[in-house]
DNA sequence: AATATTATCGCAACAATGTTGCAATTAAAA
DNA sequence: TTTTAATTGCAACATTGTTGCGATAATATT
C-alpha cells in the first residue's frame, strides 16, 4: 500500500493544473515550473497523478500528449469516456465534460479506457477566421 | 496539383498493409521491409498515404501510433470515425469499422476529424485469460 | 523532538520516434 | 528520348519518454 506523499513539486503541478483551462503537456508545465525541478520529476509526478485519478491523459491525433484534471471524484473505478476537443489553430485542448459517446460494441471485447478525441476549430478561432 | 507518385518502396508498404489485418506501426512496417529503404522514406511513404485518404493514422492511450487501411473509398472527404480497438494484451489494434460513436457536440464547435480509440481486451486475450 | 522508513528527486545515460535540408535518383509526362 | 519534379538516402538534429541509483526529504514511529 505505497502511500502518496505531497512534495513541493507535485504541489506546484497541481497549482498549474488548476489555474488552466486547457489540457497541459510535459513541455508547457516544465515551462511554467521553471527550474523548481528536473524533468524527469514532472514526467513521475504526472504518472502518480494519473494512478490516482487526480489527473488524466489526453493523446491526440498528431501524437500530442496532455494531461488534464479530473472534474469528477469519489468514484472507486472511473472511466474518462468524455470527449477532448483539440484546435488545429490555437492548439488548445480542452475538455468537454458533457459530451460523451454512445456506442455498440460487440460482447466479446472487454473495455477499460476510452480516448474520444475531436479536432477541428474551436469557437474563438471559428469566429476570428473570417 | 502535385501528383503522387507509386514507387517500390511506396507499393511493397501497400502490399504490407494488404495483408496485415491489425494497424502497423512505422517500426513494424521498417521490419518488414527490411533494408529496401531508409526509415525516413517510411515515414514519408506514410504522410503520403495519409494524404491521400489510403490510410489512417490511430493514436492509442499509451501514445502509439499505428496506420491502417481505409477500407471505404470512392468519398470526397471522409472522417474516420469508426472507433478503434488497442488490445493491453497482446498490443494489437484493430480497426472496428461497424463500432461508431453518435455524440452531441456543440455548435460552434467545427470538427474535422475524429479520434475514438476503446482499449482493453480484445477476444483472443479475454479467453485466454482464464 | 529525534529517529526510522521509504517515497521522491536529481542526474546521467539511454532509447524511441519523428523532422529537416540537400544532393542524387527515378517515375511519369512531354 | 528528354524533361520535370516527386521521391529517396543520408546525415544531423529535436523531442519525448525511460531507467538505474545514490541522495534527499516527507511522513510515520518511537
Amino acid at each position: 500500500m505505497k502511500t502518496t506523499r505531497n512534495t513541493v513539486a507535485k504541489t506546484a503541478v497541481l497549482e498549474i493544473f488548476g489555474k488552466s483551462k486547457t489540457a497541459l503537456s510535459h513541455a508547457e508545465i516544465q515551462k511554467q515550473t521553471g527550474d523548481l525541478c528536473d524533468r524527469v520529476t514532472i514526467y513521475r509526478i504526472l504518472e502518480r497523478l494519473v494512478n490516482d485519478d487526480i489527473v488524466h491523459k489526453i493523446v491526440n491525433l498528431d501524437g500530442t500528449v496532455k494531461y488534464a484534471k479530473c472534474h469528477h471524484h469519489a468514484q472507486r473505478v472511473h472511466i474518462h469516456n468524455h470527449a477532448h476537443f483539440s484546435c488545429e489553430k490555437c492548439l488548445e485542448i480542452t475538455c468537454l465534460e458533457n459530451v460523451k459517446p454512445s456506442y455498440i460494441i460487440p460482447h466479446n471485447y472487454k473495455v477499460n479506457d476510452i480516448n474520444f478525441t475531436l479536432s477541428g476549430l474551436c469557437p474563438n478561432c471559428l469566429n476570428s477566421n473570417i
